[in-house]
DNA sequence: TTGTACGCGTTATCAG
DNA sequence: CTGATAACGCGTACAA
């Protein structure tokens, strides 16, 4: 049905050496020889086949990518950030939605091997041992995004948690706010639970600053309903409150509502900082100072990482610098 | 390195058909064979190589998406649902990001193509005559999502975008509005632009209301910018105006935003309705009114077809529901 | 410069 | 019930 590489030799009157030969362009043939060859590829509508060339080279050209939800807004930069750099070096992605849910990772894990992935990247989630044990059988390098291992030697990419939330925390002192809460995320996560929260202490504590456990809201995750359900929580049990720094862009959305419900007003009441900068922050009212993520470029040098692994160089692991982006929730005490 | 089926076959003393026939349970082997079988592959690890597996069986177990943005909110509910259903039916998903543009997305086709995948999907772009070439010449199944083909003979999945855009209108009506604008995306865009103006008009027309072309602002495209933009010229040209239909979540939020600058309260001064229900729309303050595209189900629907076609059955293109869903936005003048 | 032939890991057909 | 063996489409030493 469709041509193959045969199909164009007998046409061109050569061997499928030949046209392999032009095909992957390496010496060893005439000019004309090779216009007979592109001749009868542009007659025939041949297209290799990438299954075949796989199956011989022991290269597949495709990298996968578990997420534990695609359909999260971070996600989809992440997404597009690998997607390019992957695109850009000639290969392909395939997409996988954890749910972070054991037993689908465990069956993606698989799949991608089964499937021969030259590498892959793993986002926003915890690597577990059964995890590291089906990981490391497949042979092939594997990338951390936004997450980390203490405890396997995988290479990650990420931002520095701590620091980020230090200076956002630093952020609103510098405006004049002495009296500071925090709604944090899940404080069992070891990556973006507890460093934020140390961030926040810590520059608290410089600051001089007094400083009680209360001052902290801790919800069980990241989400828009959390940001509601914590900033409500947090205002009543301190109603001196002027500033609080939410540890994600949808929380810190999240308490802009419950603001809204509650009469009080952003940033004339109180400051607001968020941590992701994602299309939401710039989109909400008022739009959101936040700690900027570089996703994109998250994704983009996670690619990087594996394909400069399988050519059999080392990775080491990067910290890519973060950025407070200005905008409109938070005003000055000066 | 990986061991394969032969290895299997050696450690069982048996034929590498029969480790076959085990693997794939077809009939023809003793119950003593297969624990033997069973036992050789637990010992040696040894996972089926997917890629040998393809190149037999002319399939892949793979479909491509093409997504013109893969970071926009909508693409990344439509590829959650393409996700879900392809993996439901032991399928992966090969994602591309065309940027709308000719080059890379005929490039994507061709890579498609090599790799030889099962089907694919190719979502809110317009197919124009190349595409349908290339498209045609892989020879597998294609389903549009989000978009449809006037010229050709590929099913679709998709809303009815003008009887939704009447039911927005309508909603704004029968809560006693009389004065209406829109706020439209792109008036070139055949599928999201057109359809959904002409339902707004057709609404008003049915309820007895003058109607004049200037109560539709035409931007160019669905962002969040053409919002600010266009609700800011709207209301300027029509300050009596108490109610505008969005032709885009973002674009509604982008109103809100320019409502907001403008000291128009909304739903106070004046109503507005969406359309899309994106994640964002129930996070705005207020919770946006907007009419819920399923596009999860969009997706998941994409690849049952897609499936199904190359199973030998045609496959008809489906309109699916929308939903008009009740949030804030809107208040009611009767 | 060009062609032959083997191997990549499976599936499937056919013979035993 | 089981085992050779021919494809599948391509890359590549090796020979010519």
């Amino acid at each position: 049905m469709n041509p193959t590489i045969q199909d164009v030799a007998n046409k061109a009157n050569v061997s499928i050496a030949t046209v392999s030969r032009v095909l992957n362009d390496l010496p060893g043939y005439s000019e004309k020889t090779k216009q007979k060859v592109l001749q009868a590829i542009e007659d025939l509508g041949y297209q290799p086949n990438a299954i075949a060339r796989g199956l011989v080279n022991r290269k597949t050209g495709t990298i996968g990518v578990l997420f534990p939800s695609v359909s999260g807004l971070l996600s989809a930069e992440v997404l597009h950030g690998i997607e390019a750099q992957a695109s850009e070096e000639g290969h392909s992605v395939i997409v996988c939605n954890t749910e972070a849910d054991e037993d689908k990772t465990l069956k993606y894990i698989q799949l991608l091997s089964e499937k021969r992935v030259d590498g892959l990247v793993f986002v926003s989630e915890e690597v577990t041992d059964v995890y590291y044990k089906a990981l490391s059988r497949m042979g092939v390098p594997v990338v951390l995004v936004s997450t980390q291992s203490f405890q396997y030697p995988l290479p990650y990419v990420k931002v520095d948690d701590r620091h980020a939330a230090y200076t956002a925390t630093r952020h609103l002192i510098q405006a004049g706010h002495t009296q500071l809460g925090m709604i944090s995320g899940n404080e069992k996560d070891l990556i973006a639970g507890i460093p934020r929260m140390e961030g926040f202490k810590q520059a608290i504590m410089e600051a001089g600053l007094p400083f009680q456990e209360s001052q902290i809201e801790k919800q069980l995750s990241f989400t828009y309903e959390a940001g509601q359900e914590g900033f409500k929580t947090l205002l009543t049990r301190h109603p001196e409150m002027t500033a609080v720094f939410a540890a994600s862009d949808e929380i810190a959305i999240g308490a802009f509502s419950a603001a809204y419900e509650m009469g009080i007003s952003i940033p004339g009441d109180v400051s607001v900082v968020g941590y992701d900068n994602l299309k939401l922050a710039e989109m909400s009212v008022p739009p959101l100072t936040t700690i900027a993520q570089p996703f994109q470029r998250m994704g983009e040098k996670a690619v990087e990482m594996v394909l400069q692994m399988n050519r059999g160089k080392g990775a080491e692991s990067c910290i890519l610098p973060h950025v407070l982006i200005e905008r409109k929730s938070v005003s000055s005490r000066n």
